[in-house]
DNA sequence: GAAAACTTACTCGGATACTCGATGTCCGAGTTGGCATGG
DNA sequence: CCATGCCAACTCGGACATCGAGTATCCGAGTAAGTTTTC
């Protein structure tokens, strides 16, 4: 049970990039100086949010990242699905079909013990949905100005 | 995002060992067999459980294992713990304090992101600490009566 | 002065290491119950 | 018939081996903007 780090990265770059709306792309070399990550990998993670739609990606000079929506309709929960993939966390395998457990048969109901992790799960997806990169900035809007005034300082 | 099989396997055995109650410990080699997975490997995720007070273990001959409080007081989540350890799904390292994104400071506040995360993460705890294995044995008690059918007669 | 060529600064995608935890196996030690043996 | 000793069946704990996902790095290709060259 354990989330990559990528997920904290990419919702920090969002937030950012939400911030930074206005100010063109993004680049990556901003990005990783700015949180101190490895240039490479993020890149790799930034990547992953632009295929699912989340991040726009500008080629060329004066390329990079930003939001490809408003903030308001980008959940917590699109993050962490495009980083880790929507599969569940618990696999059932079905090992009560299995072994001489099995015999005597009489599995037509589904698994009451993945019914229960499924009903947990989907709790946690429902708060993950409930949250959007707007309210995390809405949560600190100092930090906003603040990351907006020294990008620009640092871009010239 | 991903969780051991272990937890799974824990899961059937604990509702198993529940239903076995009064057959006297159970020992691996039936667990094993019964569900039809690696012996040993097996054994080391019980054993897990058995130092967390979750399952109580006999040892020497018609030794085994067998559950150390009764079913109502073992929930879902005390195996998920046992088995997957206490953290936290999302690690927060506070990257927004590393880098020239944290000139300036301000960071009295804690990250709302960690908040978000965690609070998430709650809700699927609650949804896990509110099912116990009494339950799921419950949840089908057909199974039940075929389980300690079926073991009394391999067992003689 | 405008078009063309060149350079620079980015992203994209794939290929390749490296690391670490999950998975799986093995062995020696300890404990208990049953059986055999001897008196 | 009872005590003693032995054996078999378990668990416990640790020491490995294996495997795959997550982490990290590198390179070639493509694209866009700015700069220089050329006529």
């Amino acid at each position: 049970m354990n989330m990559g780090e990528g997920v904290e990265w990419g919702l920090h770059c969002c937030v950012t990039l939400g911030w930074l709306d206005g100010e063109g792309p993004v680049p990556i070399r901003s990005l990783a100086a700015w949180y101190d990550l490895p240039q490479e990998y993020l890149k790799k993670r930034l990547q992953a949010l632009a295929r699912a739609g989340i991040l726009a990606s500008a080629p060329g000079a004066r390329g990079g990242f930003m939001l490809a929506r408003p903030p308001e309709r980008i959940t917590l929960m699109d993050v962490v699905t495009a980083l880790e993939g929507g599969a569940e966390a618990f696999r059932c395998d079905e090992i009560r079909q299995r072994g001489l457990g099995a015999e005597g048969g009489g599995f037509d109901r589904p698994c009451g013990i993945a019914r229960a992790m499924r009903r947990a799960e989907l709790a946690w997806r429902r708060e993950l949905a409930a949250q959007t990169i707007a309210d995390l900035m809405a949560d600190n809007p100092a930090n906003g100005t603040r990351t907006r005034k020294n990008y620009v300082r640092l871009r010239d």
